[in-house]
DNA sequence: TAGAATTCGGCATAAACACGCAAAAACCGG
DNA sequence: CCGGTTTTTGCGTGTTTATGCCGAATTCTA
């Protein structure tokens, strides 16, 4: 058996059974435990499954829910977010998806800046209601609370008749051959939609989210324009990246 | 089963039910209650639970100022809102209008009260992210920030697909001749399709707005149902309304 | 304050692991 | 085809980790 297929099959019986453990793989595919053990740290490495003492588990990325998020201030996201207003230029319509990072650059946009911001989380617009310059267009729809942002029809139909100059989102998970992933199933949805109407997609994270997977692709890291991110970040991820056609943008 | 695996169910578990003893979950788990101790204070040292004697809490910094905020801002309009609490029922569906009086009733709501929420005003629905029984539909379009609402056509559309057993609203300016009126011809508009849609529509306001009148009508007083308001206000007024059939409730 | 429950620390055991080595297989350039 | 190199794999050794058990110390509760 070759080592990349066992290395299939490992994962697939992960998916399947949501574990396995290390000595019965190695009965089950005929060879030593020594040799799964190596498969399984390899694969570990390439953030592909999540290596425990004994065996192997799913990658979940358990990313707190946003709405325990709040409260804690952050200097990288401050620093990304002012990264990410290079981008922005006077009368441009922006998209600000839910997420802290996008909070931080609400917050941080110009107060004299005419803009147009679309967004699905109401925090965000509450943070904008002294940018008298700045137009709050809100996506409406069944407020999701564990993402603090609004979903369902509603804001996906709204979403298809706009456009966007720049979007903006939180980074969750990106990896470069599984692309960029969201927790939630009805965030991805309108995460997708979202990036297909905006001109170009601006993502903001740490080195913690890269080269890592989430449970819904929203799209593949082709469709993604620039990243900005922390200077310490994985080199080997984000050539790969670079490779697809993302602008890496280390702060 | 895996260590890794033991402590994820432990922390779905405490998420579950709120606590988890050791021992329950030794027996549950199939492991020794040293073992399970020894998970609790791993968890507890990453700061993923609280460590108390005899099992684990949640750490939940939850909204310290939550209650202080009640008690010491408005008391008027926190009575107010107590007062409203007596028209709502289980799996009622209502509408909460924009304003500061509506913000105090979504706090005051009660937590393990299944309710729909549906409001305009992005900053109630995030008073509710901790209400975990209460569905919210958040009304979007353009944010109106004088009013911290969203108004326009789209929010307009969406109100008139709906139903809602109880309409809650703030008391701009009420006069028993010249009606119910507002400031803003932006929320005049919304405000009277959401009572259109009502069963039943609830105005709180204290006596300085009673006898008064705004920029915009929104509907004649026949069409309110019921009144809260201070018991200090003008008899006369009251007289007046309650012979167009609105219900006084003092407090 | 007494008794019960819980916790802590040390210890033993078995499992899982890391590391180096060597044999076998696969690969590669000429 | 052939010599040299790399990769893969299994094995042995020593180390680390996970777990359960036990007695002593601590904490809760009535």
């Amino acid at each position: 058996m070759l080592q990349a297929e066992r290395q299939t099959l490992i994962l697939e019986q992960l998916k399947l059974k949501g574990r396995v453990y290390a000595a019965d793989l190695a009965a089950q595919l005929g060879v030593s435990e020594d040799t799964v053990r190596r498969d399984l740290n390899r694969l570990g490495e390439t953030k592909l499954l999540r290596r425990v003492h004994g065996g192997a588990l799913p990658l979940q990325l358990d990313v707190p829910d946003y709405a325990d998020r709040l409260e804690s201030r952050n200097p990288g996201k401050q620093k990304r977010a002012e990264a990410a207003l290079a981008f922005i230029e006077p009368g441009m319509t922006l998209l600000l998806d839910s997420g802290e990072t996008c909070r931080y650059l609400a917050m941080a946009l110009p107060r004299d800046m005419p803009l147009t911001v679309v967004t699905t989380c109401p925090l965000i617009a509450c943070e904008l209601v002294h940018h008298d310059r700045v137009e709050v267009i809100l996506l409406g729809g069944r407020f999701f609370k564990p993402a603090l942002r609004c979903v369902g029809s509603g804001a996906a139909e709204m979403i298809r008749r706009m456009h966007f100059d720049l979007c903006f989102m939180g980074l969750c998970a990106l990896h470069p051959q599984r692309g960029f992933s969201a927790k939630y199933y009805e965030e991805a949805e309108i995460m997708r939609i979202t990036i297909e109407q905006a001109d170009k997609t601006v993502i903001m994270g740490d080195r913690d989210h890269l080269g890592t997977v989430s449970h819904h692709q929203v799209v593949p890291a082709r469709d993604l324009d620039v990243l900005i991110t922390d200077s310490g970040a994985d080199a080997s991820v984000l050539e790969a990246l670079a490779e697809q056609g993302v602008e890496i943008v280390p702060v």
